[in-house]
DNA sequence: TGATAACCGAGACGGTACGTCTTGTCTTGTT
DNA sequence: AACAAGACAAGACGTACCGTCTCGGTTATCA
């Protein structure tokens, strides 16, 4: 009957057999996840509403996602696509993080981005599974990206040799999503300027 | 005379009078909402749950706060006090931040003060009149005093004259905040001596 | 067992002094009760209600009555007067109940008297005082009036001198009565000739 | 589209598969009302109660039943069996009603059966729907009861032909019925007795 | 003629129950 | 065995009233 190889035993808990997935279902369900978001938020939306929509079990959901955080996070990340989707680099770091954060500021003030984002943000404080993953699969790449552009800066010389890039990083963006999140003001591309300005400031050799 | 001044009318909602107020009842529901945020955090807390321990009826919170993000604010802008805490000025700046900064990370390296700040952050995501709330209660007299700080430094000749405060305190702040909210790496006071360096150099005259 | 003069102990229960009470909200929460009855029947008011259409606080109302029931039997017996009203005497004892038992069908068949009459059934069932209440005063009034008319008859020889007459009574209102409130079949004039034929058969000398 | 058959639209109501009912829950539904109508009595019982006792959900009761009062009338009905139980018929009809109508009387006389009907029967005064229940499945195989046995007993020639056997039903439970709702008199045989003959003198031939 | 009770309007209070909603599990066929 | 459907136990939601308990503000009786 099984049960030894299992770690996380709290309850019988039989893994369902990923082989006999019904595709049909599986995409249903993201679609349906994906729908809700963008029609109700995603806190007024339900697991049952889901399941409705989708012409779908409620087991059908619990068998294969933990929560409806999860659902939503594979939702948004069949839409984002896998790709990490480097920085541009024309040489000029400051008008490439300035095209870059000029459109991540566009972005979030529209509705859509924001209420996700917003969503995730709620989520994610409580509950610790669902930020791993969120961090790694969603924002990580990200950063990774906004690194990897600073080091090609470094290797050209436009910036100093000793900057902590991690730390460069959340110079970057920290204010700009401390700003939006808070909502403490307008996000705007004079904003972004700015914003670049100084931070590259801070890098110059 | 009656009424002119009540412009949503859903339903009568007929406002209590506050003179009357139970200051007992008042109290309990303050202190069992801040004991119930400790023992199981935020989320799991209920209504029914703050009304039981304060020994007071479900309608008497129900009266005086619109939802348990609320009252829970009020349990923490009680505890906070109204004070505004102004930033040290040694007149070494560097030394200023590095001492605040590095209280602020180990007070959010706090089990209790990383549960009460991410349920407010959850919270305000799907609520923006509590937004507001929490931004000009709790999160703007903070950054006043960060903003209040750098402009004697400025007085002082210690940073530039022409950089924009509003965003140098975003440039202090933001970063960390970015890396506690989504536990991106730890918060270490290491940590806060280079983002304080970095900072820096960005507002150096 | 203590309490020693109290009779009734509960609570010291200061009896309100009748001198001082007030004709206008006394009168203004019959006049609520009365209207509320009609509007809403028994069951759906309440005493908030009441209170709240009297322009009276709810105190006032339990000072001076135990329960709404109380209040809209008060109501009730207001609206009714305190007269007997004898039933007719022609000399012609089936003639006259005919007459009055015909009436008391019409009324029985309004809406009005058909719902005040059935919260007062309704409400007898699970309050005793409230039920000794309402028989005294509305039903054993009735009753004495039947039975005086069968009493006069007895004497005028239309009926037998050994019927008791208390059974006579019921014998004439029991059914009519049961019909009504269980809704058994409808109550005519036609019914009312068949019942008295009946019953007064029964009473032949 | 859809729906074609709902008539009564408030919510979207979806009546439940009573093929998938849990007959755990139905019974144990049924014993907790039955049990509670006797401890506390119909008025003092709660929805929560019956659940709690039940060990049940508060959805599960209102899945299947509208009121408090639906539950205890199939609590009841389950307890009252189908069965009509014919009057005894011994070729003398007064003989056979006294011993029908005492053992009616003391029934009524005891506590749990007084207090059962007294519920039934506020109940019905402000729920047309469940007077028609009540009605149709207690009270009138009572009374089709009755009237077969006034129908043997005109056949026999015991009573007149021309008696309304209807009324005549009236005539024996109308009486008895009033005195013990309203309580105007103590039920005891011996009014039985005295009503048994002065109805029986009503329909000799 | 004050003083001083008590009543009064108002409505906050501690409670109980309501009927609804959603959760995550369980059950019953179907494919 | 995965599936659609949905019943189930649990329990929080926010509302409605209950009957009691303050609050001032008026009366009305008595000293």
């Amino acid at each position: 009957m099984a049960e030894s190889t299992e770690t996380d035993s709290t309850p019988p808990r039989r893994a369902p057999d990923p082989r006999r997935r019904s595709e049909r279902a599986h995409t249903a369900i993201l679609d349906a996840a994906a729908a809700l978001v963008g029609e109700v938020g995603f806190a007024k939306m339900t697991m049952e509403g889901i399941a409705a929509r989708a012409g779908v079990g409620k087991q059908t959901i619990y068998r294969w996602w933990p929560s409806k955080a999860a659902v939503v996070l594979d939702a948004f990340r069949r839409e984002a696509g896998g790709e990490p989707a480097p920085l541009p680099d024309t040489g000029d770091l400051a008008a490439d993080l300035r095209v870059v954060l000029r459109a991540t500021v566009d972005e979030y003030n529209t509705r859509e981005v924001d209420r996700i984002n917003r969503a995730f943000i709620a989520e994610v404080q409580h509950d610790e599974d669902f930020a791993r993953a969120v961090t790694e699969d969603l924002l990580r790449p990200n950063m990774t990206a906004y690194k990897d552009r600073l080091l090609s800066a470094r290797d050209a010389g436009e910036i100093s040799a000793d900057a902590d890039l991690d730390v460069a990083v959340e110079l970057l963006t920290g204010p700009l999503y401390h700003r939006w999140l808070l909502r403490t003001a307008p996000l705007t591309h004079a904003y972004v300027d700015v914003l670049v300005d100084m931070a590259l400031r801070a890098l110059r050799p």
